[in-house]
DNA sequence: ATACTAAGTTCTAATTTGGAACTGATGTAT
DNA sequence: ATACATCAGTTCCAAATTAGAACTTAGTAT
């Protein structure tokens, strides 16, 4: 199985994780929001091999994540920069260091705080419906059949009846 | 190197990634918060193998995310339940399934909607600061070094010395 | 002329994964 | 009683992915 397709891709889980969901990526991607940009900055601080790097920055590039630009013609030289739809990961990123703050942080507590600008207190940030503004966890979210799966739904019973 | 430790470990995400960052190991969590609790489950809607699905369950196991429960004695069966800590991963799982929808999702709408109990809306959580309950982008928080990370320097700067 | 930098590429060896068959304890149908 | 099915895994080999290290290319600095 190729990894550009996971499972039956109907869900949207699935199709973030084809792009996103390597142990590089994240990584790469924790230190894109960082403000790392540059092929050697990366390698440096990941320590991922220069090949693995190429290609998952690749990757990205190719699902609009980041962006290659040139900052200097001779020699060509490029950057790495988060793209609208890179940025937009971030909630994925503070979830993930949400939990590991809580869960994995060594008995020294946590190694990077993150302050909000706006008000200065040092919190993680939680999840909240939009329009209710209550937190929320696990079991209070409701999963129910979207359009786009009712509309496959749909196709894939013509094509049953197409068959018989 | 071993991907049970990515690069130093100081940072929370890479920490969180060593437990939760495969391909695979995020699907299994989506199923088990769907409710999917037995390996036969899990095998069918994954169509992972099950050599590696063995493999995942016990390393969820292992860490604390998934605990592994009898259900029957005869012949001895068990399943598969998220532990606190496992569903406090929520917030990741949401934060993908977010992304996926506004950015992966096919022409004919999201897979799935997600409904608040609470207030019965079919929005997309989103995250906010806990204190000013203001919306947060990756551009609203400020990450600076924790006790965790002062701690470890710390102890670095007194290596050195001994040395020298 | 030599060394150095940035951003890759190429090569081989090691590790991880996929695919498919097999196990073992039990329950059910013929 | 024999055959077949279920569940929760193991075992084995081939295929794909990754690590590690050296090499490339174009320009700059000493």
């Amino acid at each position: 199985m190729r990894w550009s397709e996971i499972g039956d891709m109907t869900c949207s889980i699935a199709r973030a994780l084809s792009v996103v969901g390597d142990r590089w990526t994240l990584l790469i991607l924790r230190d894109a929001f960082l403000r790392t940009r540059r092929f050697e900055q990366f390698q440096a601080s990941l320590k991922i091999t220069r090949h693995r790097l190429a290609d998952r920055l690749q990757k990205l590039v190719d699902n609009g994540i980041l962006e290659r630009l040139p900052y200097q013609d001779n020699p060509p030289r490029f950057e790495y920069k988060l793209t609208a739809k890179g940025v937009d990961l971030y909630p994925v990123i503070a979830a993930l260091v949400g939990w590991g703050d809580r869960w994995m942080a060594g008995k020294d507590g946590v190694p990077i705080e993150l302050v909000h600008r706006g008000c200065g207190h040092t919190i993680a940030p939680e999840f909240v419906c939009p329009d209710c503004r209550e937190p929320i966890g696990a079991r209070d979210m409701l999963a129910q059949p979207g359009p786009g799966l009712l509309a496959q739904r749909k196709k894939r019973r013509s094509a049953v009846k197409r068959k018989t």
